[in-house]
DNA sequence: GTGGTCTAGACCACC
DNA sequence: GTGGTCTAGACCACG
């Protein structure tokens, strides 16, 4: 599956969606023309309701992520591939940002931070690998 | 002060100021016995409601920040300042991981996260205004 | 063909079909007793599906416009020009009436309504390309 | 009341909702850093589902002519006025045109289609209400 | 089958 | 009190 909603980390349901839509259109996984599933299969599958997908399915549509077809689904939009690789890295720079500031504004001095951050990039890195997709 | 409120990163005000002053106790611009301000000066000078501010002081309380004194307002209590000190790491160090689950989750490749990071890191780094030693 | 369907305009489709094919109709490019083009090829020509094809014939039957000729197709009723080209002026006004009514409900000032009516009016006229006599 | 239903033209209410609240912006109706009506008070006095009147309030926001306070309400945002403003006329542009395009596709004559818009105009501008143009 | 809209009712965090 | 989210169930138009 291409989703995993995490119901208790605080963010909203179809805003995981819509974000780990993205994700995979800026991966590759889902391409360009391609149908995402329906609104009532993916639902299904996340055992959520059918109007929360709706709902992230419009936002995507809004994000020109998605595109309508009258009675068939929805597609990836041209170009959307390019949109949602830059959407992603500016993001993450935007929250990366955000915690250094964060971390200045407490006044953890600089060493204290580059070591929190590469013991956590380390961390990061080794979990990686294991969490492929042998499902 | 030292509080900086963004209202419109989706974090709530409350909990700004929860960690901000904690941060603020932990860096020593607060010091154990000293008065915070009142909830409504605080209150008028970030533009935010007093019960935003109380509710901020509340939790303090009951996390043994603060202390009420009768007639005279809300002050450090003694032993805050180590213990927001290390609370502070845990704080940065949730945060950091989060945004690096995220990084994860959207499947941007290990080099590409890090360049990331250290570019952000170092951009910290050199604005860092009064840098150094902060304690 | 002389249909332009425009599928992102939240018009449906079949019912673009049909006013089409009414004002076809109506200015004599079909004329009574003609054959107009099978579900299939039309289907084929817009690249629409043949049950939307489907469906505006059948509203078009229903609308005596078009009589089905067993194992032959469908043809333009005897009448149908006169018919369609009185509905064709009433088709026009009610939208006419809408986007005014539109423009009122926004309070847009009669003036500026005005002129921006007749700007688009000498538009349209010289961009007409075969005028002049319909028939 | 500065909104109007009508719950059978075909329109979604949300978006009549929509393009109500962008009208009264624009024409001062409801002025910048004013707040809007409440969802559940909109939706009473509508007599609508106050999901449908949070549906429309987020299309606006996401438009950058509401901005959320939260525990307060919605205010219009700065700068609201003219962008409203300048899209009520782009709007109708286009409709005024996509019908003039149908009438020339259906080769109605020229002079036809003067007349009837004349005819039409002059009948919004007679029905207009209280304040007129008579200026 | 598909998406789109609406209602109804509930719970949450925040002010 | 406010907006924000989610569920449940219904109806519609379209292909």
């Amino acid at each position: 599956m291409l989703i995993n909603i995490d119901a208790s980390n605080g963010l909203a349901i179809y805003d995981q969606v819509v974000r780990q839509i993205k994700y995979a259109v800026a991966n590759g996984t889902i391409r360009e023309g391609e149908l995402v599933p329906s609104v009532r299969e993916l639902a299904r599958d996340l055992t959520i309701n059918p109007n929360t997908v709706a709902r992230a399915y419009q936002q995507l549509q809004s994000a020109n992520v998605l595109d309508s077809v009258r009675g068939t689904g929805l597609i990836v939009k041209k170009s959307a591939t390019a949109k949602c690789r830059k959407e992603r890295v500016t993001l993450l720079r935007q929250r990366i940002r955000e915690v250094f500031r964060e971390a200045k504004q407490s006044r953890l001095d600089f060493p204290e931070l580059k070591s929190l951050v590469d013991e956590e990039l380390e961390r990061v890195n080794s979990t990686k690998p294991a969490n492929g997709e042998s499902e």
